[in-house]
RNA sequence: GGGCGGUUAGCUCAGCGGUAGAGCGCCUGCUUUACACGCAGGUGGCCGGCGGUUCAAAUCCGUCACCGCCCA
């Protein structure tokens, strides 16, 4: 009857795992007579496995759908995963290549099959993990951002946004990453840190009255130069605007604009404008119609453009010789150090090239419109509050978005071209001699679309008539603008509705000694480990105490926290079995003083952690149960049971028990012991 | 260049107008039949500096100094 040794949540946890996942307990029924409550889980890429920052998420979720649930809400956790277009094709090339095999090689369709050989095997594996960890989803509609529905609405969208106008096709400034040959996102570039060498040109007047300096840490690209600009203030130059000077080795007549952007106080307080190469020259340029000449190609390399001397090199190497050329010609001025930012490919670790390129566009302002009301208007409200400003502050000068990347892994455009003919739609045209665009859609296209495709939509499906607007949308700061802001937006444009009325960005989980987490810095703590050594509750209520405003960094300590309260429950369990207490959910009703003053704590305690979790103050609500479990319970009431003078023999019944054991619960205590 | 955070006990962090808190660490007792992954008790902080508001400031305002993040 009483349970020997210690608490091995090795045994029990895959126990409850098991007995949750056969009784279907994140199911959620559609047509249930009670309140529909759903959170979209930021559905993980299918790169690899759970990291802690999942950890930390997921079990922020799975507390607030535990807590719905016991209140009677029936309660959807959309579970699933995400192709995440760069990041697998980057990871399963690299595994090709430990084969000796490329993509190229392979073909595109023997590589796509084998990127969905990978994501049947790593997508389980995540699920799996989400499984051990505790979380409560509906494994049951479990959804992948490429299945063959989600497909369709992600085409629904694009051809519906190219009929309205909105998606287009034009030559504009991305950032290209040489190493992987397409455009990324910004979220995909990385500012390092770099010291270069500042190099002041001169450019001398066409008339021959006098030159202009500029500075320039990148000298390759003045090969693309099309304007020379100044501040319209600047002394100096006023009078230069609408002159022209000749750029040198190439021989072009280009004019001297005027334009605030300079800075009067940088370098010379002159501007070598590349708009085909410089987001900020690129801006220039379109103010003053001047021409982006691409220097620099999409393989990495000077272009012809660039002149037959350059073209070929790599920029690297045409900065020497742009230098080398210039010095001989006497129009180097001036050669610093400077120390900037520089922008470099976190997939590839490839220097990010700012280039003109052909793309597919979407021009976010109208839909931005609502977007910006529903946050405004509090019917989508932050918590922490300030990132509502910060979502604000990027909606009001929202910029086009680059929807297509040069890629293999994901939905290809359904975009056709015949000669000068363009064809969109869903279906490929009719007719001979259509061939389809061989790019795919950033991946933050279709996960823009989660809290409804993964629901039926643009079916009306029961689904999505119950659980449809989600709740609470639980996610990190980093991916506010790239996937919140456009959820946001696709949502009403699509549904009518916000997806979902609360944002709560967590924290971010750094390393113990402060910097960032990461696998390639060996910094990563995998949380399957700590629950193979101390548990999932342990990890869970670890993660709870981590839990912030503000970043925090990773405490093993909190793990063990965790572990010791729920050994403590486990002991504690023990005593109760022992003294004649029920395994059941069944509470007695209070009987002796002590019995009325412990369900005064916890009644107290019940009421607090209402109110932490609809505040998201979650390290407060673990630091709540932990003091009433160790304070409340065991030091006072079961230590009171134990002292002979408090046990009236008018009361000779079963001790209340600090927390229910239902598999519905929501801080998921370990059972009272059985069997 | 613009914006946002942080600076509280040795370490990691809560608290955010009313007598300084937690975990870990450290010290002193305890093999009390739930638990030594424990119990009882203790040490330890001019809450980054300066100035202001207030009867009252770790908490609000200003400013400076370091750390960090985001946007350009």
């Amino acid at each position: 009857m009483k349970p020997a040794g210690r608490f091995d949540p090795s045994e029990v946890e895959p126990r409850w795992t098991r007995a949750w996942q056969e009784a279907g307990v994140g199911h959620a029924d559609p047509g249930s007579d009670a309140p529909g409550y759903a959170i979209a889980i930021p559905p993980p890429n299918i790169t690899g496995a759970l990291h802690i920052g999942h950890a930390l998420n997921n079990t922020i979720q799975d507390l607030l759908i535990r807590t719905r649930r016991m209140a009677g809400d029936e309660t959807m956790w959309i579970c699933g995963t995400d192709h995440a277009g760069i990041a697998t094709q980057a990871v399963v090339e690299k595994a090709l290549a430990a084969e000796g095999i490329s993509r190229r090689e392979l073909g595109r369709e023997e590589f796509v099959r084998r990127v969905w050989e990978w994501k049947d095997h790593s997508g389980g594996t995540i699920i799996g993990q989400l499984r051990r960890l505790g979380c409560t989803l509906d494994y049951e509609r479990e959804r992948f951002t490429m299945d063959a529905a989600y497909a369709d609405a992600v085409l629904h969208v694009f051809v519906d946004l190219y009929e309205k106008g909105h998606i287009y096709r034009d030559r504009y400034m991305v950032n290209w990453d040489p190493g992987l040959g397409s455009a990324i996102s910004d979220l995909e570039v990385e500012e390092r840190e770099a010291t270069d060498t500042l190099v002041s040109i001169a450019y001398p007047l066409s008339d021959g009255t006098g030159e202009i300096v500029v500075a320039t840490v990148r000298p390759e690209t003045m090969l693309g130069d099309t304007a020379v600009a100044v501040n319209p203030s600047d002394e100096r130059y006023r009078d230069l605007i609408g002159r022209t000077v000749t750029l040198p080795l190439v021989g072009r007549e280009i004019p001297v604009v005027g334009d605030d952007y300079v800075q009067v106080d940088f370098g010379t307080g002159a501007l070598k404008v590349t708009p085909a190469h410089d987001a900020n020259d690129f801006e220039i340029g379109r103010r003053h119609g001047l021409e982006a000449i691409n220097v620099i190609g999409e393989d990495g390399r000077m272009t012809a453009a660039a002149g037959e001397a350059y073209a070929g090199l790599t920029p690297a190497e045409c900065q020497a010789a742009v230098v080398a050329d210039l010095r001989a010609q006497g129009l180097i001025r001036a050669e610093e150090p400077y120390t900037h930012t520089v922008p470099f490919s976190q997939r590839s670790g490839a220097r990010v090239e700012p280039l003109v390129s052909l793309q597919w566009f979407c021009d976010m302002t109208r839909l931005a419109q609502p977007a910006i009301a529903a946050v405004e208007e509090g019917r989508v409200r932050f918590t922490p509050a300030k990132w509502g400003e910060v979502y604000l502050n990027w909606m009001r000068e929202i910029r086009p978005w680059c929807v297509s990347r040069q890629l293999w892994w994901g939905h290809q455009l359904p975009v056709w071209y015949r000669d000068d003919e363009v064809y969109v739609g869903r279906t490929a045209p009719e007719g001979e001699g259509w061939i389809r665009d061989e790019d795919v859609l950033d991946t933050w296209f279709s996960s823009a679309l989660w809290p409804f495709a993964t629901l039926g939509w643009p079916g009306q499906t029961p689904d999505l008539a119950k659980f449809y607007p989600t709740q609470v949308l639980s996610t990190a700061r980093d991916i506010i603008f790239l996937w919140v802001a456009r959820m946001v937006m696709m949502g009403l444009e699509y549904t009518g509705r916000e997806p979902f009325s609360e944002v709560y960005i967590h924290s971010v989980v750094q390393a113990a000694d402060g910097r960032r987490m990461s696998k390639s810095l060996g910094t990563g703590v995998d949380p399957m480990d700590l629950i193979e050594t101390a548990g999932a509750d342990a990890l869970r209520f670890g993660m709870m105490m981590m839990s912030s405003t503000q970043d925090v960094r990773f405490s093993a300590d909190r793990i063990d926290q965790g572990r010791q309260l729920v050994t403590k429950l486990w002991n504690a369990a023990r005593l109760v079995v022992d003294r004649g207490g029920r395994a059941g959910l069944d509470t007695p009703p209070p009987c002796s003083l002590a019995d009325r003053w412990i369900a005064s704590r916890i009644a107290a305690a019940i009421e607090q952690s209402r109110a932490h979790v609809e505040g998201f103050q979650l390290s407060q609500l673990a630091d709540l149960v932990y003091h009433l479990v160790f304070d409340d319970y065991c030091d006072w009431y079961l230590e009171l049971l134990k002292a002979p003078a408090t046990r009236s023999s008018s009361c000779s019944r079963s001790p209340i028990r600090c927390c229910p054991s239902s598999p519905r619960s929501a801080g998921r205590a370990p059972p009272a012991p059985a069997g």
